[in-house]
DNA sequence: GACGTTCTATGCAGGTCTGTATAGAACGTG
DNA sequence: CACGTTCTATACAGACCTGCATAGAACGTC
């Protein structure tokens, strides 16, 4: 037995993208049906609970994936390399795909067509990112109040950087926002401890 | 002669209140004339270029009163007030609407439902208030590219921070964006002209 | 008071959306 | 091979949405 199903697993990662193009309310079965190739008769097969809880799936789907592409940058325990990595990532998603993919998570935080929920589980991989983003700070010798802080000031501005970008249809406000970001991690990791 | 029809500026009025809770997609012809009690007939009269046309006029009324807010707390040319300032309008917002309401122009940048004139207005919106901040930056001593790069970031971490607090229904990352960003705001004003 | 413009009333067509129901295929297990 | 589970096929109901068309009201002007 496969642990889940293949066209359960290709409609969440076409949601996903789909999400990120149109948003949650402009983003129907069908599209997502047609974008993966998935049968039609699945959807409430796999989805009883319907589209609050295909974006629920969509929305914990996303936030670990980006999740993981963070937790991936910070890996060598430096911030200022983390979120001029990071923000390069998504510049990379903005310039190949010209300007019309944001971040899903956003997408869903925005909308507010599906439940609760969904708006949780955005909640949730917010806090997670940021408190990834704070573990690395505090382990560099930030305090943990301003740790959190920084955290969530980097969030923040990346990605309403990406919201300015696809206004926009440039990616210039995420590399200005990206280089202040890197400043202000740099001196706050300065004063905490050292240079190496 | 009225300068503009009374039910249209209802029904704009109304459509900037929706997109900020629902987005562009979410919110009907139907939601707008219930919520702006606007007649029906009138729909097509206002608006003959439809949705479209009624997203670009939402989101350049926003743009405006918006803007409007942002000038208003530029006025002492007091950067750092201004931002504290700003943040705590909507701070205000999402605290006296539950978190279910955030700011109607990133929700037309997020939403591709409308045509491209619709994200171009929203740009256009982003890029007077990064004008309106940055003008105030240089006029007290930042350097035009620093200027323009912290307006920027200023922008991107507040409307970031909007999404982050709809997610977790909580005003704490605004709060803290906030409070980061005056002290990096600080330090480039007070770095280019001596305080005051 | 006739007229033209601006605005409103109402109905409708064509399409799409979510969600349901029912039946059939695929497939591993014994 | 019989069986149960998991997945898929298909049709459909009911609601909603956009956009159009046509007719009527309101109102200032001459």
């Amino acid at each position: 037995m496969p642990p889940t199903s293949d066209a359960r697993d290709r409609m969440i990662r076409s949601g996903a993208q789909l999400f990120r193009e149109r948003g949650v309310s402009g983003t129907s079965f069908a599209d997502v049906l047609e974008h993966s190739g998935a049968p039609r008769g699945s959807v409430y097969h796999h989805f009883p609970g319907g589209k609050d809880e295909f974006a629920i799936e969509v929305t914990r789907y996303a936030g670990g994936l980006i999740g993981g592409a963070l937790r991936g940058a910070l890996e060598g325990d430096d911030p200022v390399a983390a979120v001029r990595s990071f923000a390069d990532m998504w510049i990379g998603v903005l310039e190949s795909g010209e300007y019309a993919a944001g971040c899903p998570v956003v997408a869903v935080a925005v909308d507010a067509a599906p439940g609760p929920g969904t708006r949780a589980a955005a909640g949730d991989a917010f806090a997670a990112w940021e408190s990834d983003l704070a573990v690395v700070l505090v382990r560099r010798g930030v305090g943990e109040d301003r740790a959190r802080s920084l955290a969530t000031l980097v969030l923040s501005g990346i990605e309403g950087a990406i919201v300015l970008c696809r206004a926009q249809g440039s990616a210039e406000p995420l590399r200005r926002v990206a280089g202040e970001l890197a400043t202000v991690v740099g001196a706050a990791v300065a004063g905490s401890r050292p240079p190496a």
